[in-house]
RNA sequence: GGUGGAGUGGCCGAGAGGCGAGGCAGCGGCCUGCAAAGCCGUAUACGCGGGUUCGAAUCCCGUCUCCACCUCCA
């Protein structure tokens, strides 16, 4: 079956199919770094690149482009001011929060893009690109000496195309501040230096020194780094309009084909509410991350369709880990039973074919997972009847599926690099008691045997006998 | 006003004309000295009202409710 996604564009699936063969070039909105990241973005992230993977897996080679927007009116708003030389330099925020995404993304098991430019970074393209649209008659320099440059919506009929908005029935912002504006609709392409903007923030242009306008950004880094045309564009439902829409009319308005598939990811709330930056509800990565393993957050954060709009409630968290339990639980109880049987474990890394017809189905994760958990049974089953051949290519199939998601327990990712003196110490007190314990039962003291158990549970190590002896683990 | 989306069992969450996805929680059973883990079984679920059809959660008409976007947003 092909690989199909659904194109915001075109508003409907379609079958996906490189420009070149082989090759996916992939542009993915990131974020503007004025304040710490939130679920929100990790899901996003998540999203693009669990598409990454799959298209990776499904033999493309991806070149995966992600921004940071390191410069607009946020940034310079809450750094120093010219002449405030205690406060923190604009440069010194948008890094400081760049670094905290990295992060976040990093905890999550978020590959690194293979490149991530910053906007400003790329100041020459943009003054490039906005030079052809002044050319081509789609932009202007405002006639009132700002030095702003705007972008002439009404000179370009297909304005609105990516949302299916006519420019007529648009309700004008109340708060806009029209400034050299031909049409309030019209957006900035490049925005004149302001009086109480550090110098630092400014470039010069043949306008006069400023800086980039958002919308502006993306469609020069994009260029620049995968083409004037390219597979996918991706980023939030939020940025649908205006700056999805702005991209595309000023790429295409300049000449160029730009994206072949528009991909948008649904957004967060929290117990049904929006959340926003404005509002001020948001649940922050730093946080989120801290309150479960990262990995369960991410087979969270996975397991609702990437395009549906997920509602974060409390308990959440814990649900995730019960699910993903069941997965760890088979893996870590397959291998030491095969092991201990002594049939080879390693199987080929394929996945089963219903899981890769859920993820060619629009990235499908939910079905993907119900495929993963009924894997995780029919293993469980096999291991039970005695069946360790059978049970040995369900085991393979659950780690090929896990590795493809990013969730494979064992994968150093998420061992926390542990203190190895410490662990191998607890493990020779832990087996001298299970040995104790071990003879108690075979005296039939089930009392002194389970005190021993007793209190080791405390101690938060788990027990569980099994056949072939008693399995411990901490915090199980 | 315009554009788009959603209402599914106790909860989360798929599906899109006919076999009740999957997970969490619950209940019953098997296994176990007892547990744990695991397995098996267990639900007359599709906002409301009509209609089409042999058959509708799915299609059509109407209706209610909720959400998002319409120049800060992932």
């Amino acid at each position: 079956m092909a690989l199909r996604l659904y194109d915001s564009l075109e508003a409907r699936l379609r079958k996906f199919e490189p420009l070149v063969p082989g090759e996916v070039g992939m542009y993915v909105c990131g974020p503007t770094v004025q304040s710490s990241p939130h679920i929100g973005h990790l899901r996003s992230a998540l999203a693009y690149d669990l598409w990454r993977r799959w298209l990776t897996y499904r033999g493309h080679r991806v070149t995966f482009i992600r921004n940071v927007t390191d410069i607009d009116d946020k940034i310079l708003a809450f750094a120093a001011k010219p002449g405030d030389a205690a406060g923190e330099q604009w440069w010194a925020l948008a890094y400081r929060y760049e670094l905290e995404f990295t992060t976040a993304y990093t905890r999550l098991g978020v590959l690194p893009p293979t490149y991530e430019p910053r906007a400003t970074a790329s100041i020459q393209q943009m003054l490039d690109l906005i030079a052809r649209l002044i050319e081509k008659g789609h932009a202007y320099a405002a006639p009132d000496g700002s030095g702003d440059v705007y972008f002439d919506t009404k000179s370009w009929p297909a304005y609105g195309a990516l949302t299916r908005q006519s420019l007529d029935d648009m309700v004008a912002a109340a708060d806009a501040d029209p400034r050299g504006k031909r049409d309030p609709r019209d957006f900035a392409l490049w925005k004149g230096r302001k009086e109480d903007e550090p110098e630092s923030a400014s470039w010069p242009s043949p306008w006069g020194a400023g800086r980039p306008g958002w919308h502006v950004e993306c469609s020069a880094m994009s260029a620049r780094y995968l083409g004037s045309a390219f597979d996918i564009h991706g980023g939030g439902l939020d940025l649908r309009f205006p700056h999805h829409e702005n991209e595309l009319a000023q790429s295409t308005a300049a000449g160029d084909d730009f994206a072949k598939y528009w991909v948008h990811n649904g957004l967060v709330t929290v117990e049904g509410q929006k959340m926003s930056k404005s509002l001020g509800n948001s649940i922050y990565a730093a946080e989120f991350l801290a309150e479960s393993e990262p990995v369960v957050v991410r087979y969270y954060l996975s397991s609702t369709h990437y395009r549906s709009t997920l509602d974060y409630h409390e308990g959440a968290l814990r649900e995730a880990e019960a699910a993903y339990d069941r997965i760890r639980t088979f893996l870590e109880r397959s291998t030491r039973e095969l092991e201990r049987a002594g049939v080879a474990a390693e199987r080929a890394d394929v996945v089963p074919q219903a899981f890769g017809e859920a993820l060619d189905d629009d990235l499908s994760t939910p079905e993907a997972f119900a495929v993963l958990h009924e894997t995780v049974r029919a293993g469980n089953a096999l291991l039970d009847e005695g069946s360790l051949e059978t049970a040995a290519d369900r085991r393979a199939e659950v780690l090929a599926m896990v590795r493809v998601l990013g969730i494979d327990p064992s994968d150093p990712q998420w061992s926390g690099g542990g203190d190895t003196a410490a662990e191998g110490a607890l493990r020779v007190l832990v087996e001298r008691l299970l040995t104790e314990r071990q003879e108690a039962r075979a005296t039939r003291d089930f009392a002194r045997a389970d005190l021993i158990r007793n209190e080791l549970a405390e101690a938060g190590i788990a027990l569980e006998d099994a056949p072939g002896g008693t399995h411990w683990s901490i915090d199980g």
